[in-house]
DNA sequence: CCAAATAGATTGCGTCCGACATCTATGGCG
DNA sequence: CGCCATAGATGTCGGACGCAATCTATTTGG
């Protein structure tokens, strides 16, 4: 059936969004078509219409991804103006974002596997490295981008990490070894022995 | 056509052994039984008199391949007795060991997807890291292991994220920015700007 | 000690399912 | 009315998984 314009548009982004969410919690071969447009309440067959393809909704979802979990960045910056960077880590290192994995970090969910795609998908994750890197950079002021590489680096590997294991306790010793090089000693999370 | 049982049992080995390296290139996702067999100099029909399923064969590859990785940790860190850390953060963090993606770290190549597996493969996880953690604490005589949690988190991320980006020179700004927290200001590659 | 029977590792084929991609029909918007 | 976004059906391919046939290493009866 025929749709107004401005619905089409917005079907379009429906389908971007979801798969945002569906492929950080399946990985980008964890997933089908099929299941893709029916997140976003829409059948398979109008997908070639909207898509030239898979790959090109992987590298517009990662994009996607990518940019929503900037947002979180920044709003979890902007909620302690004093520390940005301490509040980026406790948010960032908590088992909450841990368990969130359709809407957790992109970098986390799907840095293995893009590593596997295309330039496009990887010109995504690149820029969004940069992005972030910039940002974090202006809110806390530091001035060596090296050190804000190390420390995104450290954050993205604890997060992984942590999901990888069974052990609860494990996940959220990791989650604290990571979150202690920020502040000396200040607890990320409850504490774990 | 039946071979002798040790020669089976070499098969079985070779076949782990060639699912630790392609499961590492394309992830568990990413390859087929019949490639995986393929790659072992056999066909597909076998496979389940060997492995009960995909999975058993991921939870074993995953084993292997964290072992193989660990292998490349310690010897890594034989080849420097004085200041095995570093010796290991030059070696895991060099453009080369980014781009051994079939033979290089398990963490690194594997889990954005084990983190999606079930407990038998995230218990091979789980106990590679903490075995990877035991051996960089007594090699290194370190006695804070949170610290060393945190570099591991660190390194894994700073591969993973390297692996992601198109340029060259990004990728090793991150290497060497994660590589300088080891050491001060020793540079872990060439320079990079 | 050898030959026949058995065990079992591997093969090739088949089944079932889901993947991506394409085509036609539909029916409401412009 | 004509365009076009969507639905539904279909094609082709590759996935996991299973089974019967084959052929030989191993075991065992003589």
């Amino acid at each position: 059936m025929r749709v107004s314009r401005e619905q089409a548009a917005q079907n379009r982004e429906r389908v971007i969004e979801t798969a945002s969410r569906l492929f950080r919690e399946h990985g980008f071969d964890g997933i089908g078509l099929k299941d893709l447009m029916a997140g976003a309440g829409l059948t398979q067959g109008g997908f070639y219409k909207q898509f030239a393809s898979k790959d090109e909704l992987t590298a517009l979802a990662s994009r996607r991804a990518i940019a929503s979990s900037a947002e979180r960045w920044s709003s979890a910056a902007a909620s302690r103006p004093g520390d940005p960077l301490s509040a980026v880590a406790e948010f960032y290192l908590s088992p909450e974002h841990v368990a969130e994995r359709a809407e957790g970090c992109a970098f986390v969910a799907l840095a293995s596997d893009a590593a596997r795609q295309g330039p496009e998908v990887k010109a995504e994750f690149e820029a969004g490295i940069r992005a972030n890197l910039d940002m974090i950079a202006s809110l806390s002021g530091e001035e060596n981008s090296d050190a804000l590489l190390a420390k995104l680096s450290m954050m993205v590997g604890a997060v992984l990490l942590s999901r990888t294991v069974n052990d609860e306790t494990l996940a959220r010793r990791i989650l604290n070894a990571a979150g202690s090089q920020f502040d000396g000693h200040t607890k990320t999370t409850k504490d774990a022995q």
